[in-house]
RNA sequence: GCGCCCGUAGCUCAGUAGGAUAGAGCACCGGUUUCCUAAACCGGGGGUCACAAGUUCGAAUCUUGUCGGGCGUACCA
């Protein structure tokens, strides 16, 4: 079934244009600003009565004579300077609540008429180092797109496009030279004496990124052989080349894990970093020099992408080729662009990164489009705002550094773990474990889920780990409230399977009742807007009022105590909410329920 | 300097094509438990939507300007 809200729009435009004459109307339909004008209202009335030059009301007038819609809504309303109100039948609420449990797997959402081959680029950790608090958003507010546009009928292609071509490499590799822990070369002219590198832990890498990162930063010599180094990994020399594999090796195995317990659905078939295009890069370069679009400038090549400045007003240039002849991040994603339009067959490119990089992915849309490598709108950037601490700064920990992402989820858990040893002693070291894992890393991603895309948030477990308000935790309560009805059912003698087995009549009359069933029957609807927009956080604001809603009518309406009449309505809207909530959170959030907490 | 984003309740934030009296949560005040998990529920106070002008039946939303903040701006990603 089409989301309600699509169905009255399709039809109220349509004898909007009737009426009006025009070809294209839009009925411009939004949940009721206040619940006295029902449950809809349509706005779209009033525009076109401006556009056409006549009186709002009267044109409401008329539509609304010509408007059957009476199989869904009752009689509408017509209000204030031109407004069409609606109000859903309950027999129609009944009708979808009953629709939505049939279709145990889809909760009678609509799939995608034009399924689409989507390549979403996410999660882009760098080898040799761990994964920190930088890459949470990418990560998780990638897989939530995945998981969404699969859902409505998508093929979803992920794409983690590592960092594993880089500059940190020749950091790693110099390093190992001047502390004598590796020697290349003329050390080792045997190649039977070459140390097999599985001695070099993941730590070592970083502790060494990190020393050299410094020294950089002060020495131009030192940075000339840093690069001197990345050259010759670049140019396939194989001492170098066990140590990158080592690497490489050691941080995609903690990544997995990480990914793993974040529920993020990644893995090695996805992973297609720089390094997968580097006998593309020299080719794109060519390209678009034959073409005429790349020149030289300042020894470097270039394109001048139209409609970007610098700061003198003169064109602003997209660097493919750096004057030492190195290739760099531009011209690796252009590289990216033709093999995932040539080889994916991808329709549609996301880039899940921060906002920061906004400028980058614009002129390189714009070089992609101009070499005629990407159409017009296949491209988009997902930005994302930064993760701030307390401080209002990015998040750092107290000497400055990164927070790494194992550490923050073991604190997330670990006070999780606090909480439930507080609330619920009584249950098995085990069963407390698994509740403060799913609260704990559930915590974390929910509160991310549930800011705003694009604006930066202030990171804050007390916050994220709160019963009361938009979080994790209330919802998985709210579940696990409902699966202890479910368990107290078989001991007050109630059958839940029977009672709901062929339910055909429902009985909503409780005001608590009837809020909830009107609620679970827009789930379609929040699926599409968070989708359309790419924003988790119409997702969440959608499950926390289901949550509320239930609370509501959990504590005004008794279940397994009900009146016979009542009852299997009753269960059914317990049934009803516990399934969206574990649907929305699991399958769509990757964000796991628990029976009991 | 230029470009992009932002400024909404004491705090953290929603506000999805310009719609009716601007919404949540936290915090604060008051109430609810012989009854399915009170990690909950119900009620209350709290706003010049940074400021100013404009567009129109109507502006937090669109335009312009001012102030304040963040980010970006030729060889990092």
């Amino acid at each position: 079934m089409k989301p309600v809200i699509e169905i009255l729009e399709d039809r109220i435009s349509a004898v909007m244009s009737e009426v009006a004459g025009q070809e294209k109307c839009s009925a411009i339909i939004k949940q009721a600003s206040d619940p006295k004008f029902g449950d809809y209202q349509v706005n779209g009335v009033m525009a076109l009565a401006k556009q056409i030059k006549t009186n709002p009301r009267k044109l409401a007038e008329q539509v609304v004579e010509k408007l059957d819609i009476s199989d869904i809504c009752e009689f509408p309303e017509i209000a204030g300077p031109g407004f069409i109100n609606l109000r859903l039948k309950p027999e129609f609420i009944a009708r979808g609540l009953l629709e939505i449990n049939k279709d145990t797997e889809n909760f009678a959402v609509e799939k995608t008429t034009g399924p689409k081959n989507i390549v979403v680029d996410f999660s882009g950790p760098n080898i040799a180092k761990q994964m920190h608090v930088g890459h949470l958003r990418s990560t998780i507010i990638g897989d939530c797109i995945c998981r969404m546009l699969k859902f409505l009928g998508h093929n979803v292609i992920p794409q983690n496009h590592i960092g594993d071509w880089g500059l940190q490499m020749g950091m790693v590799i110099y390093a190992l030279e001047k502390e004598a822990k590796w020697t290349t070369e003329d050390k080792f002219p045997n190649i039977e004496n070459i140390p097999d590198a599985s001695d070099l832990s993941l730590e070592e890498f970083e502790r060494l990124y990190k020393k050299v990162t410094k020294l950089v930063e002060t020495d131009p010599e030192i940075s000339k052989e840093v690069k001197a180094y990345t050259v010759a990994l670049h140019s396939g020399d194989k001492w170098t080349k066990i140590i990158w594999d080592r690497a490489r090796k050691i941080s995609l195995e903690q990544c997995y894990k990480m990914y793993k317990r974040l529920k993020v659905n990644l893995n090695n078939n996805h992973t297609h970093g720089e390094s997968s295009y580097k006998d593309d890069l020299s080719k794109v370069v060519d390209d678009l020099k034959e073409k005429g679009f790349a020149i030289e400038s300042d020894d470097a090549i270039c394109v001048f992408p139209e409609g970007f400045k610098n700061k003198e007003g003169d064109r602003l240039p997209f660097i493919i080729q750096k004057s030492d002849g190195a290739y760099l991040y531009a011209t690796t994603d252009l590289a990216a662009i033709r093999y995932r339009v040539n080889k994916l067959k991808a329709n549609m490119i996301l880039y899940v990164t921060d906002a920061r990089q906004k400028l980058h992915f614009e002129m390189l849309f714009a070089v992609a489009e101009l070499a005629g490598w990407a159409k017009k709108n296949m491209l988009h950037h997902v930005m994302f705002g930064s993760v701030l601490g307390e401080n209002g700064q990015p998040l750092k920990t107290r000497s400055g550094e990164n927070v790494k992402l194992k550490e923050l989820l073991d604190e997330a858990v670990e006070r999780a773990k606090a909480v439930v040893e507080q609330k619920n002693p009584e249950l098995s070291q085990n069963e407390k474990d698994k509740i403060a894992q799913a609260v704990g890393i559930g915590a974390v991603k929910y509160a991310d889920y549930s800011n705003n895309r694009t604006s930066d948030y202030v990171f804050s477990f007390d916050k994220m780990l709160a019963m009361e308000g938009n979080t994790a935790p209330y919802m998985q309560y709210a579940y696990a409230r409902i699966k202890s009805i479910e368990r107290k059912a078989q001991i007050k003698d109630v059958d839940i399977k029977t009672e709901l087995k062929d339910i055909e009549n429902l009985n909503l009359s409780d005001p608590s009742e009837i809020e909830l069933a009107k609620h679970l029957v827009r789930y379609s609807e929040a699926i599409q807007s968070a989708v359309s927009d790419f924003k988790p956080n119409y997702l969440t604001s959608y499950l926390y009022e289901l949550a509320q809603k239930f609370s509501t009518f959990y504590t005004s309406c008794p279940v397994l105590k009900a009146e016979p009449e009542q009852r299997p309505t009753r269960l059914l809207l317990c049934d009803l909410t516990a399934r969206t909530i574990k649907h929305g959170l699991t399958e769509l959030l990757g964000i796991e329920v628990v029976e009991q907490m």
